[in-house]
DNA sequence: TTTTGAATGTACCAAGTGGTACATGTTTAA
DNA sequence: TTAAACATGTACCACTTGGTACATTCAAAA
């Protein structure tokens, strides 16, 4: 009967879709239970507190964001600037990744805040972009390619920040300008 | 006694001020009217509910914003793309600019998942600074402004959320080289 | 001076918040 | 078979939320 940790792993899968789907504004324990298909007195028996059953699915929404980078841009591949930002661009930007967007700009806002759990998470969150698409760029010397990686990182959500505000069309204008000036 | 025109234009203040220090999270009638000085039921007598006192809040630090972006960097003046970046830069990323930017972020993610009041609150924030941006580019022909100055937005953003994140050191770096790309 | 309207306080409402106490079933090990 | 550990439901707690009903004070117009 080691339906805890199974329930546990269950709710984090569920509540990962809740909250690409509905955000951090609809994360009260009712709603998460609901979202789980358990009582909001279960939710509190398979994890400690809020801050634990976030922790754990933000944790989730991370990793499955960065398996699917991983996953379309090929490792090994080491590209100048101007084409890493493109190929992630086309992976990040696209309609189908909105919603992972979308939440880790709200993680980041709320990080910014200083607000438990968040501001734990998005520094970790970031170091492992980076470090990712450092390992996508082509040589040079190290401190080159964190500033690239960084200045792509950047890139990637700015233009982020724009198509949430409502500005998708410019975005794609400054992301071609963007890629022929590097 | 035309003392609730009056109120209603000093509690904006005030208000500006709580939410550039305390952000979107800290916004309940309560804890506005704590910042205001006076109570909740007359906050809700100065302004009709919730939205028309965000509205108006924001309104005010949208405004504010600008001019400090104004009063920093000469009308006029046009100048290509690599030096109003810097410049945009250099104001907008100071320290003394973080609660604007921080707050800008936190309503632009609330608008990205289209939360009232906050959704039609930021495209027109967007294209007021968009249109800026333009204003201080040097010439050549409208698309190619405007798509520039999309992607100067998006830098700044970009940088912002960088900030926000705990990598202010990676945001510089990523800022010179940037710079140096344009 | 009386009346009228704006300004303000007190007290409340139903709904939602994170979280817990306690009882009860349900497996598993002794 | 019995005791212990796990699993689950019901009911509740004090607190916060946006907002309102009602009474009252107060300045000015009649």
């Amino acid at each position: 009967m080691i339906k805890r940790q199974d329930q546990r792993e269950r709710c984090i899968e569920l509540l990962a879709a809740h909250m690409l789907a509905h955000g951090l504004g609809q994360t009260s324990l009712r709603q998460l239970a609901d979202a789980a298909g358990v009582s909001n007195r279960m939710l509190l028996y398979y994890f400690d507190d809020k801050a634990d059953i976030l922790t754990a699915v933000l944790g989730k929404v991370a990793s499955d964001l960065q398996m699917h980078l991983t996953r379309a841009i090929p490792a090994g591949v080491k590209l100048p600037p101007k084409d890493v930002l493109r190929d992630c661009a086309t992976v990040l930007l696209d309609e189908d990744m909105r919603p992972y967007m979308q939440l880790s700009i709200e993680v980041i806002a709320a990080s910014g805040r200083g607000v438990a759990p968040f501001a734990n998470l998005a520094p970790g969150l970031f170091a492992g972009f980076l470090s990712w698409i450092e390992a996508h760029l082509a040589p040079k010397n190290t401190a080159k390619r964190k500033a690239e990686a960084a200045m792509i990182l950047a890139m990637i959500d700015g233009l982020t920040v724009l198509i949430l505000g409502g500005k998708a069309a410019e975005a794609e204008a400054a992301l071609t300008r963007l890629v022929a000036a590097l």
